[in-house]
Formats: C-alpha cells, structure tokens, sequence
DNA sequence: TGATGTGTTCTGCT
DNA sequence: AAGCAGAACACATC
C-alpha cells in the first residue's frame, strides 16, 4: 500500500533508471481505464504518444509521481492500493498483471527494461501537458506536502475545521501523502485518540502531531517504506519501516507503552488502530 | 458468492 | 453554501 514514504522510495527508485533516457517502445496489456492521455493527444494511445519522449526529471508530490519529460509532457502516476514499477531483465517471464512494458533508449546495452505491474489495477498512468495536469480537479485540490508545512501552519489548518483527526489525516485536500499506516502510527506517537475532532484539540498537541507525522514519515523514507502486503520498491527490495509499527496491523496485541491490548475500530469505512488507554476521546 | 483492502469521488445531510 | 460523514466505486483474490 504505497504512501508518502514507499512512492518517495519508488521515485528515488526510478531516477537513475529514466532520468536521460528515452521510452523507445512501450507494449500494453493494459485496460484502456488503466494508462490514458490528456486531451491534447487525443486520438493516440498512452504507448504510441510516449514513445520516443526522453525523461528529465522526476517528482513526487502526495502519493503521485511525476515523470517530467524534456518536451514538458509529464507522465502522472498514481499507484493506488498495488500499482509496481519493476526494473527487470528482458528476458524475465511477464506477469500476468504486468500491464505496461518499457523498453528504454538504453535497454539494448543493459538487457533491462521496465514494467508496470498491478493485480488489482487500481493504479492510473496518464500522459498530460503540464497546463492539463495544474487544471485537473483532483491534482489541483491537493493539500500541502507535511514537510512544506509547519507545525504553526499545520495547527491552523487543523483548527480551521472540524473533523476526526483520522479523517483529516486521510483527506488529501487537507494534508498530502498521507494514508491509513502512518496516520494510526502518527495519532499513536502522539497519544491522540483518531476520533478526537480537530477543533477539540488543543494547539499544542495539534503541534505535537504534526511533529510526530513528519518525523515518521521521514524515517519511514529511510527504511525505505514498509513493505506489508505486495509493496516492493523499483529494483524488488522491500522496506523495513514495519518493523517499527505500534500501531497499525497490531489489533490484540499489547501496546508497547501500556501493555493495553491495541484496539481496530472502522472510521469511516477505514480500519484505525489505537490504544485505548494511551489515546483518550 | 461475497468479504476484503485503500484512495478518490459521489451523495446527501446539517 | 459550505463542509462534513458515509457510501460507492475501481479490481482481483480466495
């Protein structure tokens, strides 16, 4: 389940891999729901209009990923629940929920080339303008990356509405990259209760918060994510940062402050796992 | 067959 | 009208 921490590990992943290469031919398998194009290459196909582009630079911004190409067309990636990139040999066996096939300028010489898998294909890869990317609603409605923001910033925001704490932290208008782990582990760190309202907490310990997110977070980028169900990063390396959760995927098992049996509730259709005697309501 | 999992979008309520 | 909660949806798996 990719979040912040596992597409910043894809997108350092990929930056050596594309940066200054050219996508010479690209083979699909995938629905045609899966890789689109903007309006401005309506009447191609994603694979017929991004072949022959070179990659300059790539972004992550939330949960998205940004491959800027030299010519300004930007490929948008959002991995959803079990999107891939996997750089592999040629010759490796194809997947069968391997959906995209990108051959490189380079991949002659390396014998490699690289693939987008996603069993579940959820995962959407659209080819834009920089102009329609800005313009689309649910890029343009993102809220502020967590390390942009500080704690001050984060505190007005927070105070500006009244929600659960859990909810906002999902709310990608509201905060950006974050998802259902490093929420429950952020609340946890912070000793708050994931139904508490934002307007009922206080400004200091909607500071501490927010402390507590950026620090997991960026953590959570060192160990390279936390490999739980399928996520691997680029080259098939996993992360490490599950071992290190408190919270999430803990249900019945003692907390390691208390020794209370971590408790998972439903908050809005979405599991949250918490103490209950560490995180009052 | 239908429950599961997660981010986004839709619907309807206050 | 705005802002929110909750439902629906995109899928494959078992």
């Amino acid at each position: 389940m990719p979040e912040l921490p596992e597409v910043e590990t894809v997108v350092r992943g990929l930056r050596p891999i594309l940066i200054g290469k050219g996508f010479r031919t690209i083979s699909s398998f995938a629905p045609s729901a899966v890789a689109l194009v903007g309006p401005s290459f309506r009447k191609k196909k994603f694979s017929q209009a991004l072949a022959g582009k070179s990659v300059g630079t790539i972004a992550r911004r939330g949960k998205n990923i940004l491959i800027t190409c030299t010519d300004g067309s930007i490929v948008w990636v959002h991995l959803k629940m079990t999107g891939q990139f996997r750089y592999v040999r040629q010759d490796e066996v194809r997947d069968k929920h391997d959906l995209l096939i990108f051959e490189l300028s380079d991949s002659d010489a390396t014998g490699m080339h690289l693939r987008y898998n996603d069993y579940r294909r959820f995962g959407r890869l659209r080819l834009l303008t920089t102009d329609e990317l800005q313009h689309h609603p649910s890029f343009a409605r993102l809220g502020p990356e967590p390390f942009d923001l500080t704690a001050e910033q984060f505190v007005e925001r927070a105070k500006r509405r009244k929600r659960q704490l859990k909810a906002a932290l999902l709310d990608q208008t509201f905060i950006a990259g974050v998802g259902n782990i490093y929420a429950d582990e952020a609340l946890f760190a912070a000793r708050l209760h994931p139904r508490k309202l934002t307007n009922n907490t206080s400004a200091t310990r909607l500071a501490a918060l927010h402390t507590a997110l950026t620090e997991i977070l960026g953590f959570a980028i060192e160990h390279m994510g936390s490999s739980i169900d399928s996520y691997a990063g680029v080259n098939g390396e996993g992360g490490s940062f599950q071992t290190y959760l408190k919270a999430y995927g803990r249900e019945d098992l003692p907390c390691e402050r208390c020794r209370t049996t971590i408790r998972r509730e439903l908050i809005g259709q979405r599991s949250a796992h918490y103490c209950p005697r560490c995180q009052r309501l």
